[in-house]
DNA sequence: AAAGTATTAAATGAATTCATAATTATGAAT
DNA sequence: ATTCATAATTATGAATTCATTTAATACTTT
């Protein structure tokens, strides 16, 4: 392989994931042949298809609300300032509507989902149900050095929130929730509960900085990982759901 | 409006349904250009864009087995069949494979997807949870209308398996679990299970012909309509839920 | 000046074209 | 004859081009 190749590799290695090359991307601080070189080195090094890629970048520009829902959808603006054709971002735009991340109007374009409350409360809803079952299934047959590694992020959220770290608090959470998905290893649930996530994220905007809400999460968290330790499906269960629709309470306010 | 169109549409709606159209189509029988002229009568029917018309026609190959599981899904072929480019299909493809249909291989085209034993108990499990939730949902705020259009499809049920008429069995089977969800009124719960039992549809082969699960599956039909109708929820979620585990055993064997 | 129509501009949907990677086929060498 | 290497074909991925519809602007008329 081309040594520059490679040491580019290397360097993009220390960056230790291709976020900080979306960040460049999506900031638009830079020409667009610099953007087009950006978006294909991603493309390569995660062996992923150009569109796949882009919808990556999208969904980025939509949870950070510069793609706010409602928002039309400029696909002449987003293929200049992503250097790439119309072919592979129309292909991501079809993905993401899939996703329900945003809605294709016939002749009219693509628009950013805009959720309501009715919305929230269903997704919500089966979230709640299928986490709580997720939980129950880890309580019955996890083993012991899934238990360790569950505690173990638990403890990094216990540091999160004594340092009033909501940001992080935020990010271990999901890192909690994603890992006792796979131990309760079931991939097709895993999947509906990440893309209904997504959908979720359109609107929220951080309930945890509501007040005692980051002190409860917690709290639930705590007990959820006790019950699992002690293996107690039910109980598991059953504070699972409660802690979800917790949640849901604090995202409608 | 144009006479001629007028006619035309007004011979299509005697058909009832799209789905004589895309027989027609699906069949090759006929020209391209006659394919052509076909579905972009049904696009502009439906005031569907041409992608999700392909689409259509795509899931019904696959679940008919034209296309089968783990078969390449060949673009050149499918294009000069319909008639149509290469972009309008490649976009349907995109959509499949976010529905979970069809996989995409990188720089190797699109496969129909392939579930093993390990998927469909899998997706059993998340249906069942979801699909007994919702029944225990309808038990409890149905209206007196709603179950009635229930019970009159449930009738409908009756009288398909007196008449040992399976595919009509299965056809109405759908229509019920089709109008509980919509009595649910969770329409991203609807969207989960919809998705789901599409990717079931990959694999199962009549599983109701499997001596005696029809009158099994009439049986429990019974005992969920009377419990809906009796509004107790528990024993309708718990019915439902059983119902569908017996479903996945007929259908894993 | 306001409203309605006509003309122009622009955006979407779809076909075509082009480039590159992968597979197959051909031929040479062992 | 079999295997390896190279050439040719084919298929995928992406850019460009074209057509049609919608939106916007300008112009005319009352």
């Amino acid at each position: 392989m081309n040594p520059k190749i490679c040491n580019i590799q290397a360097l993009i290695e220390t960056f230790s994931s291709q976020s900080i090359l979306f960040n460049i991307i999506n900031s638009s601080s830079y020409s667009l042949y610099i953007n087009k070189i950006l978006i294909n080195m991603i493309s390569s090094l995660e062996s992923l298809p150009l569109y796949l890629s882009v919808a990556n970048l999208i969904r980025e520009k939509i949870f950070s609300h510069e793609l706010a829902p409602g928002a039309w959808i400029d696909e002449k603006l987003l293929t200049a300032s992503f250097g790439i054709s119309r072919t592979p971002l129309r292909e991501a735009l079809k993905v993401l509507a899939a996703e329900g991340l945003i809605t294709m109007k016939l002749r009219r374009g693509a628009y950013v989902t805009e959720v309501q409350e009715t919305d929230i409360k269903n997704i919500f809803a089966v979230i709640a149900l299928l986490e709580a079952q997720a939980c129950r299934k880890v309580a019955e047959e996890a083993t012991e050095e899934e238990l360790e590694i569950l505690d173990s992020i638990h403890t990094k959220l216990e540091r999160a929130a004594a340092n009033r770290d909501t940001e992080r608090f935020f990010e271990v959470n999901q890192e909690f929730h994603h890992k006792l998905q796979d131990f309760a290893k079931n991939p097709w649930m895993h999947r509906v509960i990440t893309d209904l996530r997504q959908v979720l994220k359109l609107q929220r905007r951080d309930s945890l900085t509501k007040i005692g809400r980051l002190e409860k999460s917690l709290l639930e968290h705590r007990q959820i990982m006790s019950a699992l330790i002690g293996k107690k499906p039910a109980e598991a269960e059953a504070l699972m759901k409660n802690h979800l629709l917790q949640g849901q309470e604090a995202a409608i306010e």
